[in-house]
DNA sequence: CGTGTTGTTCCGTGTCACGGAACAAAGTTT
DNA sequence: AAACTTTGTTCCGTGACACGGAACAACACG
C-alpha cells in the first residue's frame, strides 16, 4: 500500500506535471479504482492536490522535501559562495552531489537569461555528461570510476562522451587541473566549468558555471569557479 | 496506514532533525512495533534514511518536493528578480506565498552574513508578524483580513503586533504605500521591508528584504524591493 | 442518440497491517 | 559485575480494511 502510493507520487517524475486519473493508472500500472482510492487519500493528506480532474504534487511534499537534512545543510552553507560565483560571472551556477551513479542538483541560480538546460533542482543526470558530474567522478573512489566505465555510457547530446577511453583521459586531466570542462555534452550550445568541493578528505559536492557556448571563456570563468569551490571547502572543513 | 506513514514523516517538522525509533514512537503517538515496521518500509522506498539508530528524511522526498509545480514555476521566474534585489541591497531576500492563514517561504537567498531568522524555505510562519506575510495579507480579500483579525494574533517576539486595531491600521498603511514594514516582529534585531507581487489581478506572492536593525534604511531598501516586485509582476502577467 | 472514454461506487474476498507480548541488545546505576 | 532501565527487534493470532473486477454514471465527441 505504501509502495503503491509511492508509485503514484513518483509517476510525476520527471516533469512534475499534472495528470488525470486514467493517466496515473496507466503510468503506475495500477488498476483505476486503486489509484482513485489512494489518490483521494493522498489528497486528504496534502501530498497531492486536485484541481478539477487533474492531480498534481501537493504542498506538503514541498515542505517536507525542504527539510531533508543533508541537503538543507549543504545548500545553506553553499549559498553565499554560489552567490559570489554568480555575481562574479553573471552566469548560471549549479551545486550538485553524487548519488549512486548520478549527480543530483541541490541548487541552481541564474539571472534573467535562462539557459535551456536539462538540470533541475532535485533532478538527477548521468555523472558522465555534466560538468558537475565529471568533477564528482574524477575525485571519487577509483572503483566507482571503473564501475561507471564498465557500463555503456549514457548520452544527453551527440557530443556526450560515449567512448570509455576518452572519458578516462578526460578524468585524468580533471584530476590534474582540479577543474572539469564540458562542451555541449549536457545541452547543445552550452559549455560548463566545474570544480569539486572537499570536506574531511572526501568529495562532498561540486559546483559549476554553465554559459552559452558563444561566450565560453575559461580564462575568465575558471578562477571564479575554483575560488568558490575552495571557499566552500574551507568553510565546510571549519564547520565539521 | 498511509496516514500513519504521514504522521511519521511529519513528525520531523519543523527542524528536519534525526530521531531514534523510540522518539518517533513518542512524537507520533504510534506504538513502537508499528513505527518500526513502517519506518523500515519508508527506508526501503527512500523516503527515510537510516544511519545507525537514527532516522532522517530521505533523498526521494527532496526530489519530489522540488517538483511541486506551483512552487517550481513561481520560484523559477522569481529567481532572477531575487538575485537583482540581493545584488542591489546585499541583504537577505525572501519570496513567500500565502497558504491559508500562514506564509510559506519558497526561496531565501543571502550572503555570507547569515541572519538568525525563523524563516526557512518550505517553512511557514504567521501572516501577521512577518514582512512578507503582512504584504500578502494587506493585498488579499477583505474577508481574510477579518478572519485573521477575529482570532488571537500569534507572536514571534515581544514586538509582534498583537492588538487587532493596530494591525488594521498597519494594513491600511501598507495598502496605501504598497510596502510593508516590519521591525523586530519576526526576530529580535531584524527589520524588514516587503512588497506584494501581482498576477492577473490577484496577489500571488510577496518578496522582502530583511536586514539587521542597525543598518535599517528604508530610503535605500524600499525602491529596490518595489522595483523587484514590480518587475516580477510584469513578467508573470506576460507569461500568463 | 449511439459510442468510446473517464471517473466513481459497490462489495465479497482474502491479505496484510496491527500492536500486545515476549525477547534481545545496549546503556546506566549502584 | 550484577541488577535494572531503556531501546530495538521478532513473533504471531486476530480482524480490519485494502483490493480490484464489475457494474454504473458522467461526460465528450461526432
Amino acid at each position: 500500500m505504501l509502495e503503491k502510493a509511492a508509485r503514484i507520487l513518483e509517476s510525476f517524475k520527471p516533469s512534475g506535471g499534472s495528470y488525470r486519473l486514467a493517466e496515473l493508472s496507466e503510468r503506475t500500472g495500477l488498476p483505476k479504482p486503486t489509484v482513485h482510492r489512494l489518490a483521494a487519500d493522498l489528497v486528504r493528506l496534502g501530498w497531492l492536490e486536485r484541481s478539477g480532474p487533474r492531480y498534481r504534487l501537493g504542498a506538503k511534499l514541498f515542505e517536507l522535501g525542504s527539510l531533508v537534512p543533508h541537503r538543507l545543510d549543504l545548500r545553506e552553507t553553499a549559498l553565499p559562495f554560489l552567490q559570489d560565483l554568480f555575481e562574479a560571472t553573471r552566469e548560471t551556477v549549479h551545486l550538485g552531489v553524487r548519488e549512486g551513479m548520478e549527480v543530483v542538483y541541490l541548487e541552481r541560480i541564474h539571472g534573467h537569461e535562462a539557459l535551456r538546460l536539462p538540470s533541475r533542482i532535485g533532478g538527477s543526470l548521468p555523472l558522465t555528461c555534466t560538468g558537475v558530474g565529471k568533477a564528482l567522478l574524477a575525485f571519487s573512489d577509483a572503483e566507482l570510476t571503473e564501475e561507471v566505465l564498465s557500463r555503456p555510457l549514457p548520452s544527453l547530446t551527440p557530443h556526450s562522451i560515449t567512448d570509455p577511453a576518452r572519458l578516462r583521459m578526460a578524468l585524468e586531466k580533471i584530476q590534474v587541473s582540479g577543474l572539469a570542462y564540458e562542451e555541449q555534452e549536457a545541452a547543445l550550445g552550452v559549455a560548463c566549468i566545474a570544480a569539486p568541493v572537499f570536506a574531511g578528505g572526501t568529495t562532498v559536492a561540486a559546483l559549476s558555471v554553465a554559459v552559452p557556448r558563444a561566450r565560453f571563456s575559461p580564462a575568465r570563468l575558471a578562477p571564479a569557479v575554483r575560488t568558490a569551490a575552495l571557499g566552500l571547502s574551507r568553510v565546510l572543513r571549519a564547520g565539521a
